[in-house]
DNA sequence: TATTGTTATACTCTATAACTATA
DNA sequence: TATAGTTATAGAGTATAACAATA
């Protein structure tokens, strides 16, 4: 019925390279932190997202929770971040970041902006902001549904 | 427009978290196909694309070129493709998909395609254009594809 | 009994190096 | 010598199952 939604690619595989082309690019930035991308975004996670414990902050960056401890111990190891235990529950434990921890993530933050300025190298600016704005929005509502125990959906 | 519960997240958080989407929505009908959407990218590829050898496949699917001989084998295996002597060149194979293959990947084609709207709902469908279009872009420019082809800058 | 965090194990995907047959 | 395809092996990333501590 779609007259022609795909110009000359499938979603799939441009998703895919876009992947590839961001990790080449931003990944080179990464050799200061472990797990390369995947520590930037896990600071990323524990400076600006309230995530009570490792369960949240796991489904938060997508990955098992059983996969997570490592990811902790490599960014402890560096003096990264550190275990806290979490207010109300002796079972769990909140992960925050060190004053080190702050201050790489703060540094980081410039060079992954500029990298990420030229993945986006093929939109003009105001294409970036309108490109990102749209991910955005896609990737907080993937957030939300992969998992299709609960069927709520309503808020956007 | 409306109020951003959370500033534009990260773009590698992003990238991933509609990457995962993608791949848990779509994947669940490549249950026909061997490799998953690897094996739905690859017959996308020897259908619309005109790639003479399987370096030029490897690179337009973004894969090392000693990972597409294990991948070809289980799709020959299904008989969805197969190698045929390239021309001009007795080291190189062209790969094409048999009349199953085209079958196969023409059912399939509307499945991912009602799948990819599922995966882009959080967009109204004119949105879904635009972020199509943009995508495309970068894809094309992550993979090196001269983009001096019809002003890429300015077709929006 | 259910949940949080952890550990051990296995599976998937990919990268590195070496081999063959052609060019 | 260089290139297309192949194979073997190892590494990174992830998932599955089981466990201890706590709810």
């Amino acid at each position: 019925m779609s007259s022609d939604p795909e110009p000359d690619c499938d979603l799939g595989w441009s998703i895919g390279m876009l992947q590839r082309r961001y990790r080449s690019e931003v990944d080179t930035h990464m050799e200061r932190l472990p797990r390369g991308s995947r520590g930037y975004q896990l600071l990323y996670a524990v400076i600006h997202k309230e995530l009570p414990n490792q369960l949240a902050l796991s489904e938060y960056l997508g990955i098992d929770r059983t996969v997570l401890p490592y990811v902790i111990d490599d960014l402890v190891e560096d003096g990264l971040v550190e275990r806290r235990p979490a207010d109300g529950d002796r079972r769990a434990r909140k992960i925050v970041a060190t004053e080190r921890g702050r201050s790489v993530f703060s540094d980081l933050e410039q060079v992954v902006g500029n990298a990420e300025d030229v993945v986006l190298g093929a939109l003009a600016p105001p294409e970036r902001d309108l490109f990102r704005h749209l991910l955005s929005r896609l990737a907080r509502q993937a957030r939300g549904e992969p998992r299709a125990h609960a069927g709520s959906e309503t808020d956007l």
